[in-house]
DNA sequence: CATGAAATGAAAGTAACTCTCAAAATCATG
DNA sequence: CATGATTTTGAGAGTTACTTTCATTTCATG
């Protein structure tokens, strides 16, 4: 499942240590918590899963839980790719429409989480498609790549990101690309999410048509 | 603001009585829970308004806003439009492009709930701008309507409506649908409520192309 | 190693919900 | 209208996520 905080060479002093201890600490409690957390979950499903075990098991204070994580379903959720996201994007050719920028660069950020760690985004999507309050994170979370794809999209087009059509425009997409990740979840994880990615873009760029294939 | 519990005459035997004591006291409690609400976010917030305070103000335990609301935003937000949408839905021309169905349909819809209560439906918007917990519980019920406009798009396009392609459409919809209340809480309610989600079904319908007007 | 700053833990508190059970209100009868 | 069955309510105790406060520990730095 989710790798260990691979302690690499814990002693080589020039070598990796650019961050203090203190850093270095931090983030490893991070990785406690949320390594601790997904085991947890796995044993004994989500809800079950009290903030209290996961201290214990992280072995920390329930404090220093809620100090890393604000709710429990962050700790699940938290993970930020949108910055590179929207780096990709902008680094698409700027004559390049935009629904094939949006393109490649889900392509790209697919390949990538799934090469890091394929369990993990299973695991999101399956829990977004069985615990509600996930499942809200998980929309709070996509609504803030949301604003990111305004700009983006605004660029491209020469509007306002803050316009009606811009933002009903990047929600649609972020309604549907969330459909994508449910459905891949509720069909078992079959067919590549990249795959059904790609679906998705398709339909929401030439609208839903009598079926044709 | 909200109507009161309008107590038209209250005894005429024959005429009203149609339920039994029993269901038109469950009604009441319903919306003197309700009404109590509306009035003390309006007065503290939200956030600051507990349950018990509610309680007090409708007359009623505590048990018993949580026997009629499972939760504190349901009090904000049910109230079921949906079945009225897809049977509206239904009722239009087999032959009506599935886009006109349902630009009919909102517009119908808006208008009905705008006639009947002009201050619920701004408060929703606003608090759904404004309290994470309220737009999270927003988003489900409109993931639900998502669930019905699958059928509907199905129907009218020949295809399964548990298919990736109809799945991800519905939900486009359902995205943007939500902006267009998000954009219009944000822009302190102006331009007709009805124009924007009409702006917004063309966006959706054509794509967002270079600006144009 | 001393001093200041940051991170942690302990503890008490709040508020949304859940569960259980007994009391009260309604309903269906004779 | 009395009575027993059924439904609805309220009271109370319990769980848990989250907050706030404050003393203690841990690291950084001169």
């Amino acid at each position: 499942m989710t790798r260990m905080t691979a302690a690499q060479s814990p002693y080589s002093p020039a070598d990796r240590p650019r961050l203090g201890l203190r850093e270095r600490k931090k983030i490893k409690t991070r990785e406690a918590i949320r390594t601790a957390t997904y085991a947890l979950i796995k044993e004994q499903g989500y809800d079950a899963t009290t903030i209290e075990q996961i201290a214990e098991r992280a072995e920390v204070s329930p404090s220093t839980v809620f100090r890393y994580f604000p709710t429990k379903e962050d700790i699940v959720l938290t993970d930020e790719y949108d910055p590179l996201i929207l780096a990709e994007l902008r680094a698409r050719p700027a004559d390049e429409p935009w629904m094939d920028a949006l393109r490649h660069v889900m392509r790209t950020a697919l390949d990538l989480s799934e090469r890091e760690d394929p369990e993990v985004l299973r695991l999101r999507a399956h829990l977004g498609v069985q615990v509600p309050a996930v499942r809200s994170r998980y929309f709070e979370s996509m609504t803030q790549t949301g604003r990111l794809l305004r700009e983006a999209l605004a660029e491209r087009t020469g509007r306002d990101p803050e316009s009606l059509e811009v933002r009903v425009s990047a929600m649609a997409l972020i309604g549907g690309m969330m459909e994508v990740s449910m459905y891949w979840a509720e069909n078992d994880f079959e067919g590549g999410l990249r795959d059904l990615m790609e679906r998705a873009l398709d339909v929401m760029e030439h609208g839903l048509g009598p079926e044709k294939p």
